[in-house]
DNA sequence: TATAATCTTGCACACGTGTGCAACAGCCAT
DNA sequence: ATGGCTGTTGCACACGTGTGCAAGATTATA
């Protein structure tokens, strides 16, 4: 019924535990023969260690935690993926909460991530990431924020993310090199800094092509479907239209789309569509979807590999890199693209 | 820089660590002040259990497994987030591993997570879960698979599932009956019974109607955009082509739809589309996907509901539940409706 | 042969937490 | 004053694992 340990091994065997436990870990300190024997011996009683009890006395669990707003969101799973595969080929498994874009339910998920002794943590789209880097910074757990910046430059603030500034010109800039003259922008949730760069990058790409911003033209989105869809009502109650829009992101930008296709507004003739992250299902919308592409796996082995980096030297140097910044790149297609 | 510890408490308060950990654990066996001035020098610490250590001496980790192929399938995303909710609800926390659909990885992941001694483990879309259950059954660890079925009838076999074969049976029914008498099938990886009996469905639907099943109608897939794309071809090359295809998935049906959008194939008029899962997608594309809806969230829900039902009745009464089957539901839309 | 070097093993402790049992203080009733 | 009861605390152990140190056994060297 219960589990076997080393102890019930060495019972059976006749040896003390200690023998035991270096002839699993494979130390020269035991004889060839006994080792074979007591992992024979392992093996048939069915032992399988305990990696509480390993990690309570070697002060490591080999376990990380990730915090995500929510894993049904096509971008945070792929990123989710990315840091579960470079996870397993280092040995590490991960531990997954959701924080529902809550700040408090995220701050419990961090308190329960640090209750459960992982090596390192990393939060993506966090709204309170320098603090979280503030209390975790002196127990020596690593935080690593995914896509969202510390305002203020913390001692210990390690992040991975895709240059949101530039990926808003480059999607703006597109729609301007096109011809369009009045550009809307849906935004995403409010105090991330993925949403305040992405509108920056926007408005910056405007200004230096000498457009006027008028903050009509900046209507409020969620990041789902449905910000999409209510998104569209809006900018077709303006009194002057907006030729072209550059959504948040992807599932913005698709819910626009079907909310468009419904309200007899064809696409890209009547106005143009850009998206943001490139998620799978971008190209198989119709018409398929212009976007700034995330390298969303190598997002998430980027942040694996720092965290990786941070646990080997683990206080001592502490990692060279800080600050890891990805570009994004323009991928266009027919939701601009006049045929 | 380390971890402050129960010990660490009890000596700057001057008693003893037994004191400590029942004033933390709310036990009537302490005075009242002394409960609430621990409790003050805890928080003033930063006093974080370490669960492992907890774990060990109650025999309970609060934390549950999740085997899955790949985190980045909109159809195991959405699973794992009613796994999650129902979980964090109940106090318990959620380990992800990744299977990549490799029995081996599969295996690899369970021994990993029994080692990590989970209270539970769910499995998803298994190929090999009948021996997990085989193998886990002597710890005492419930194993629940979702949406696979063990062939034989094992003494503690839990799952959770979607009644596939009906399923198919009404994906092909609803087609039949908008008059098709040529219909293929895109299939899913071989191996696994969500697969087979989604097919199997499909050929009881023709049998009952007294169509016969082509095997040439019958090509692979993987559940994936491509196979949905090479799975085109292989339809377009059938000397006698078919007039509607059921695919296996949502996804394959939406690497189908950009297929025959680019080989100029009109859906439905020439081609009649249903798919499985009902993803959020499925409603985006266009045109818009028919398909038989699978309640994913409440899966994960009710899978995560039945370990806890488990854990309760460790090993006492077996849980009168062991084998919860939900319908599908067919979803029409405009990929089989002929306006 | 005596001594040193090497190989192998066990004892005892540590990690952080929970709990049965005994001990002690304070109080009340007899 | 004695006995019993209740409330509070500490001692000591347990959980499963790893490891420094010492001790024993074996072999090599002088």
């Amino acid at each position: 019924m219960s589990n076997v340990s080393i102890k019930d091994i060495a019972r059976a065997a006749g040896i003390s535990h200690s023998t035991v436990s270096r002839a699993l870990n494979d130390s020269p300190l035991v004889n060839a023969e006994t080792k074979a024997r007591i992992r024979r011996l392992a093996d048939t009683l069915g032992y399988s260690p305990d990696a509480g009890a390993r990690s309570l006395v070697m002060g490591r669990s080999h376990t990380i935690g990730v915090v995500v707003t929510t894993i049904a969101d096509p971008f945070a799973a792929e990123v989710v993926e990315g840091i579960e595969c470079t996870a397993y080929a280092h040995g590490y498994s991960l531990i997954l909460a959701a924080s529902n874009d809550n700040p408090e339910r995220e701050i419990a998920a961090v308190e329960m991530l640090r209750s459960k002794r992982v090596d390192s943590i990393i939060v993506t789209s966090s709204r309170v990431g320098a603090l979280h880097q503030e209390r975790l910074h002196i127990t020596g757990v690593p935080v690593i924020l995914l896509n969202s910046h510390s305002q203020r430059g913390m001692p210990n603030a390690y992040s991975v993310r895709v240059d949101d500034f530039h990926g808003g010109r480059l999607a703006t800039g597109h729609l301007i090199g096109l011809g369009h003259r009045r550009i809307a922008h849906v935004a995403g949730l409010e105090g991330h800094s993925v949403s305040t760069d992405r509108l920056a990058g926007y408005q910056h790409a405007l200004a230096t092509a000498c457009l006027d911003c008028d903050p009509a033209c900046v209507v409020p989105g969620n990041g789902q479907f449905d910000g999409g869809r209510t998104a569209l009502e809006a900018l077709l109650a303006l009194r002057e239209r907006p030729t072209a829009v550059f959504c948040y992101n992807d599932m913005t930008a698709i819910g626009l789309l079907s909310a468009a296709r419904q309200a007899g507004i064809a696409v890209p003739r009547d106005l143009a569509v850009v998206g943001f992250d490139n998620i799978p299902f971008a190209a198989h919308v119709c018409p398929a979807l212009t976007t700034v592409a995330q390298p969303m796996f190598d997002l998430g082995k980027r942040a694996m590999d720092m965290a990786l980096a941070l646990m080997g030297c683990q206080g001592n140097t502490p990692c060279d890199v800080t600050d890891v910044v990805l570009p994004g790149q323009l991928i266009v297609r027919d939701s601009t693209r006049t045929s």
